[in-house]
Parts: structure tokens; C-alpha cells; sequence
RNA sequence: UGGGGCGUCGCCAAGUGGUAAGGCACCGGUUUUUGGUACCGGCAUUCGCAGGUUCGAAUCCUGCCGCCCCAG
């Protein structure tokens, strides 16, 4: 399977960067970036400690995945190059990230980095490299329309990371080639097969890359050790219902932890209250939402309003609902919805931007 | 120490002679490049303790212990 990577002159004269983060993706969109014939520059950020994700599995960008990286391109003939972003890195993802979580927001490292540390350092690094064209192993579509490139969602509904890259600029994404986006994986994984890369079984990456063990909560203390204040749960009536060790290891919508039993329905997380220490707390049907308020908008779109659908996570079907320039109303009630996590609006297949989630508007209960 | 009530898994709570519902919490799993949600599964050989009646008791009887309420 060849990919079009839109290069824009022949592949003999052209260049391409590929980010590769030592997965099964990022080594076959080598592969694929090779294939063209066109000179291709596999390059990988160190972007967190060596020592502590050797042994791990299901990194990303850390340890072995750079041995790997390095071994696929040895394999593939190109060149490779690692880069040590881990100050950056720390900066702009994990201390951004252990902030949000003292403010009482939940935040997105995902996103993050793909808007910092590949989408904006790697890629006008690959620029000084002199290449045609930065290309990543995320699974979304780039469609060139009248008004230049687009951002869709993956071929592969089951794949798609589009909710991911909503921050990307018409810039970037001039810039930037998915050549996965049209592929299942199962496809890819085949791709890396027929090569005999050793990476071609390595697991999915998934959780937080730089979260050792599942355990954020202790990262977070780690960078910020002021934002683990312990305090109370409350009701909507301010009755306290129990303590908290730390609203760090809370999210508006989460029901998992809350050590409160006796009750006749779940409880669930409402909000978090950053400066009184404090996790309230509610039924259900007190959790629905029907729009949210967005900053840090990022638009790809046109002057599209009406007919919308967002997603409030990554996982979920996009649900229908209407956009202002500001704030986002949902057709029906969302449910845990988070300061701090993104919104993506869709139209159709289509990515039309998105921004970070301020704050939110209950949705009237309903009359009994 | 007069009267009344209660004591079943961490919490709430069914069950009044036939061999321990359910909910919440908790644990595990599934899903997943964020957090979470959802779903599936697990979770009292034992019913405050000690005797007794009975083929058989958490359920009946006796005593004790511990709570609560009213009255002193």
C-alpha cells in the first residue's frame, strides 16, 4: 500500500520529516514516507526520563521506544535524529498539566503536546530541516478543499484521534500529512509485518505517556506538592458528606472514589471548588448540562453555526448541537462535563475547530 | 436500670421457622493515546454475644452486652 503525501513536486527532489515515537504507527508512516522514494528524516523527541519508562511497554518517546525508533529507521535506510525536548516538554505539558489539576480543571496533556511540542517545536524544526512536509502517525484525515487543507476525522471510526488535534492551525496543517488516516489498523499492523519490524506487535500506547503507573495523582503532587489539600465533600446544600484527599484526583462527573456509601443513588462529582478545597457533589440528573463556554478557540471552519455536533471527550459519538463563537448549546443534556477538557465541534466527518471547555450551564431538571 | 424501640456485609436495608434480596461503597475486568463515564464480574457459611426449643432459626424462648427515645 502506497500513500499520496501531497508532496507537491517530484519525490526524488523532496523531503520528509516523520515524527516517530517508536510505535507501530509512526514507524510505518516511515515506511510508507520511504516507499515515495522521496529523502525521508525520521525523527524522535526525547521527551521524558530515560530510566523511568525502560521496561514499560506502552510508552511513548521515552527509553526503548527511541532504540526502536532508531532500529526502524536503521531498518528503513533513513536518516534519524533524537532530539532532547524534556525540558520543554516538562514545562509545557507536565507543569502545564499539574496546574490545571491545582486549579481544580482537568486537563488534556494530549493535547497539549501535539499543540506545543510537535505541532508547533518539531514542526518548524522539520522546517530548519528544509522538509516538504512533517508527517505523523495520528489517525486523521487531511483533505485539501477549495479553501486549503482540512482537518476530517480517521477512515477508521474506531481510531479516529481527531478530537486530539482540534488546536492545530490552517498553518500546521498545511504543513502536516496523516497518511494513516486512511487506513484501519489492522492494515498498518500488517504494513509492519511484512517488514518484520519488531514493533509491529508492540502495544497501543494509552493513559497518560508520562504517568509511570496510572497514578497522575501522585505526578501532579510531585510538581506541585501545595495542590494536594485535603477537604471536604459536600451536597448541593453545602451538607458535608465526607472528606477528600485532594481535589487532584477528582473530575466534574466522576463517581469512583468518592467513599460515600448509604446512599440510595450514586453520587457523582459536580464540580470542584479550587479555593475552598472542596468536591461537591450530586445525583445524576444533577450532572446534565445543556452548554458550555469555550476560550482558546481554535477554527478551522467557515461561518458553519447550525447543524454542528461536538464532542466533550474523545471517546463518545458527537452529539448535535449549536455554536455562537463562544459557547456551545447541546440538542440534549451532556453529562461530566469538564473545565479544562476540550470541545470539538464536527461537521459531519469534518473538524471545524474547538476550544477548552470554561465553564458550564446545568441543564433545568426536568419537571417531575 | 420505670416504660418503649433497636442491634443483618464499610454504609443504608429486605427477610417473623426452611436454610441471608437489593442499593451505596469497595475490588477486579472490558472499553480507551486525557481525566472520567458506561458495562460485566466479585464481595456476609453468616445475621450483637451466650445458651435453649426444633428435623431445621436471622427469624421462637432465656440471659447478657450495646445503642436510641420517653420518663426521672
Amino acid at each position: 500500500m502506497d500513500a499520496d503525501f501531497q508532496l507537491g513536486r517530484p519525490a526524488h527532489r523532496a523531503r520528509i520529516v516523520v515524527a516517530m515515537s517508536g510505535g507501530v504507527d509512526s514507524s510505518v508512516v516511515a515506511v510508507l514516507a520511504a516507499r515515495t522514494g522521496a529523502e525521508t528524516i525520521g525523527v524522535t523527541l526525547q521527551l521524558y526520563d530515560h530510566g523511568e519508562a525502560l521496561g514499560r511497554s506502552r510508552t511513548c518517546c521515552a527509553g526503548q521506544d527511541i532504540y526502536d525508533a532508531k532500529a526502524v529507521a536503521e531498518r528503513l535506510g533513513i536518516a534519524h535524529y533524537v532530539f532532547d525536548y524534556e525540558s520543554r516538554f516538562r514545562e509545557s505539558v507536565i507543569e502545564r498539566f499539574a496546574d490545571e489539576y491545582a486549579r481544580g480543571r482537568t486537563p488534556i496533556p494530549c493535547i497539549a503536546c501535539n499543540q506545543g511540542v510537535k505541532f508547533t517545536d518539531l514542526l518548524s524544526l522539520a522546517r530548519d530541516l528544509g522538509a516538504d512536509c512533517l508527517a505523523t502517525g495520528h489517525y486523521v484525515r487531511r483533505v485539501v478543499g477549495a479553501d486549503g487543507a482540512e482537518l476530517h476525522r480517521a477512515a477508521d471510526p474506531a481510531r479516529d484521534q481527531s478530537y486530539f488535534l482540534f488546536a492545530t492551525t490552517r498553518d500546521q496543517l498545511d504543513f502536516l500529512r496523516f497518511p494513516l488516516g486512511d487506513m484501519p489498523k489492522p492494515a498498518v499492523r500488517e504494513i509492519a509485518r511484512e517488514l518484520a519490524l519488531l514493533v509491529a506487535d508492540k502495544p497501543d500506547s494509552q493513559d497518560i505517556c508520562f504517568v509511570p503507573d496510572g497514578d497522575y495523582a501522585k505526578v501532579v503532587k510531585n510538581v506541585r506538592p501545595e495542590a494536594a489539600v485535603e477537604g471536604e465533600i459536600v451536597d448541593r446544600d453545602g451538607r458535608v458528606l465526607g472528606r477528600h484527599p485532594g481535589l487532584i484526583h477528582f473530575t466534574v462527573g466522576q463517581r469512583r472514589g468518592l467513599e460515600i456509601g448509604g446512599q440510595a443513588e450514586p453520587l457523582y462529582v459536580l464540580r470542584l471548588e479550587p479555593e475552598r478545597a472542596r468536591v461537591v457533589v450530586g445525583p445524576k440528573s444533577a450532572l446534565a448540562v445543556r452548554a458550555a463556554r469555550l476560550s482558546g478557540l481554535n477554527w478551522l471552519g467557515e461561518g458553519q453555526r447550525e447543524g454542528l455536533t461536538v464532542k466533550v471527550r474523545s471517546l463518545a459519538r458527537p452529539a448535535p448541537a449549536r455554536f455562537d463563537g463562544e459557547t456551545v448549546r447541546f440538542d440534549r443534556p451532556e453529562y461530566g462535563v469538564s473545565p479544562g477538557q476540550a470541545a470539538v465541534l464536527y461537521d459531519g466527518d469534518r473538524v471545524l475547530g474547538g476550544g477548552w471547555i470554561e465553564e458550564t450551564v446545568a441543564a433545568e431538571l426536568e419537571p417531575a
